[in-house]
This record gives structure tokens, sequence and C-alpha cells, in this order.
DNA sequence: GATTAATATGCAACTATTTGCATAGATACA
DNA sequence: TGTATCTATGCAAATAGTTGCATATTAATC
């Protein structure tokens, strides 16, 4: 499973609660594999028991404490190793795709409904990803790690873009009916 | 799940056994959405539990006795009243994509093999896909199933080009650094 | 003073998916 | 004659993911 993996990849960049790293599932790693913070806590707990990370509670004022992760060597090494591995291609699972395939069986207003409902959510996607682009990476010196991140970014830019533009066609195709 | 309305869907054609469905599964509606056997045999028996499918064993000479499920009026109002409700966003989990943002922590070489194979995953689909269109669709007369049908596909050669294209660049890139 | 939101953690139950195994007849081929 | 492949079905275990619930502190707002 690559969640334990994306969480140790997190932890390279600094030291998180689980709570940061429910966080940063929702704000970047995220945007390429997706876990709720349920799924990271049992994970760390995983993680842990395998040596890959330490966990040290720190007691904050004005708020309740945390348990601060740290990848360790061993967990480093994990992730080298992962690398190596052949990725797994990603599976293929899409609803709205299924009730095109169906079309006769289909209530075709319903649909168009969901399809612009689609289109919006990608193009906030697109918002926020240019956003992030802007605001971290625009006119910058980029180390390797920071090169990765905005190569990740620019794909899904790229992706989302195309993405709008085909389901947009669709839209029109569907109008023509 | 949408695994139990897919199946409703290819059986909306033509009453199938559990193999033919997993055959189906691996040529066509499982471009969008994927499904071992064991899967499928699973959730027949479930949609037969609900009425939505009735099953009757056929015997055959030369062959193993096939199971043959076809679709229930109910299982046909159960299809259309699930195209009503929103569709759910597809989940996103690309290791790849993780790789990518984790640049600095993994070995670029293996992640450019990995990228190699990717690639070449898509123009075998793009392939396939392309196969399929001028097979059964290019210069018919087309009802609206298979109108539906096609636009699905072709939403399906769509992305793979672009993805192709997109994935290229990156090797590029990667090249680059 | 009460309520809501944000921070912070986690268990339990349920659902879904994957992987490995098991069975068995028929055909094709070396 | 053996072996591999195709047809055809399915169980069991392990892993992964979702949903609902539970708890507790503090800060801000009404």
């Amino acid at each position: 499973m690559a969640l334990a993996e994306a969480i140790l990849v997190c932890l390279t960049e600094r030291p998180m609660s689980g709570y940061d790293l429910a966080k940063n599932f929702d704000a970047s790693i995220g945007f390429f594999w997706r876990a709720s913070h349920q799924q990271i806590y049992r994970e760390l707990g995983r993680l842990r028991e395998k040596g890959y990370v330490t966990s040290d509670e720190v007691s904050q004022d004005g708020k309740p404490n945390r348990i601060i992760h740290t990848i360790t060597p061993t967990g480093k090494r994990a992730l080298r190793a992962w690398s190596k591995k052949p990725a797994k291609h990603p599976s293929i699972k899409d609803e709205m795709l299924v009730k095109f395939y169906a079309l006769e069986n289909v209530d075709i207003g319903a649909l168009k409904d969901q399809l612009s409902i689609r289109i919006e959510q990608h193009q906030t996607k697109l918002v926020k990803y240019y956003r992030i682009k802007e605001r971290y990476y625009d006119g910058k010196d980029l180390d390797l790690t920071q090169k990765g991140k905005l190569m990740a970014l620019e794909m899904g830019i790229d992706q989302e873009t195309q993405t709008i533009r085909r389901l947009d066609e669709v839209m029109v195709k569907i109008g023509n009916l």
C-alpha cells in the first residue's frame, strides 16, 4: 500500500502530527493519494510498529497535546526501496462514465446535472493548483524536492485543463442528442 | 457501490453468465469500472437476493454448465434510480505521482523505467480503443445505446491521448534534470 | 454564558477489493 | 500421454477504505 509511503514522504519534509498529516493530505499530496484522518492514524500506528517512524508527545499550551511523528533512517530506506518497485496502475472507477456507457438506461437530464457538477469540481481544483503554483513555485529558485512537487503539480494542472475541455465537449454532445 | 450497477448495465444488453460478464469487464465496461471475476460472482449473488436478476442454469455439451443471469424489471428500475443519484468523484490514487512528488527521496532511474512502462500501457489501451471504435462504430447508424458507448469510448480515447502526451513531456523533463 | 469552530486523537463496524486457492470438463498440441 | 489453455464457478483470508461515533481543549463569536 502506498498510503504508508505517502505518509513517509510527507515526514521527509518535516516531523508532523497526525493532524498535520491529515491537513497535508487535504492540501497537497492528497491530490495524488487521498486519505482520511482515520486511515492516517491507523497507518501511523503500523509505521511505528515497523520502526519507520518515532512518535513523541509534545504538550502545548492553549491546545491539546500533539504527537509528533518523525521518519527514521529505516523509514527512509524503506521509502527508497519502495521507489524502485514498479508503480501500480491506478484503479479505474468512474461511475459517471458507466452512466454514459449506459445512456439508454439512464435519466439524461440528471446525467447532465452530474456532468455540470463534475466540471465545476475540476475547475475548483484547477484554480487551487494555480494558486499553489503561483504562491510557492513561480519565479523562485527550486531544489530537487521542489522541482518534483512542481512537476507533479503541473501534471495535475494539465490533467484538469484537459479534463475540463473534454467534459465541456461532452456537454455539447449530449445537448445535441 | 457501482459494481452492482455496472453488472446490471451489461445485463440490459443481453442475459449473461458470470464468465461472460467477467469477459465484458475485461473488454468494454471495465475501461470505466474494473472488477475481477471473484467480485462479479459475489455481486451476482447479492443481485439475485435483491431480486434484481434471475439466474438459470443451462447445460451445454462440451462445456461446463453455465448460469445465465437476466435483469428483472425491478433491476431495471433500480438502474434508472441509480442514474439520478449524483455520481461519486473517482478516487485519486496514483503511486507514480506520489513518486514524482517525492522526487528527492526516490531512485530517479527506476522512476524513468516506471514512466516508460506507464506510457506503453496507455498506448496499448489507446490502440485497443481505436480498434473497438473502427470495428463497431465507424460509419454505422447508431441508436442511443450505441451513441452512449461511443461517447464513453471517445472520452477514453481523448483521455489516453492526452495522458500519453503529458507523460512524454514529463519524460523529457526528468531527462533534463 | 452558551454555542460553534478548530485543534487533536482514536476505536469500531461495515463495505470493498485483492490475492490465493480450489474444482472440473473439454480442447489443442507436442 | 501428458500438459497447457479455455471455459466456468466459487470460497476464504487478508488488506484497504469508508462511515459513524467518541473524547477533550481552547478560541472566538453571539
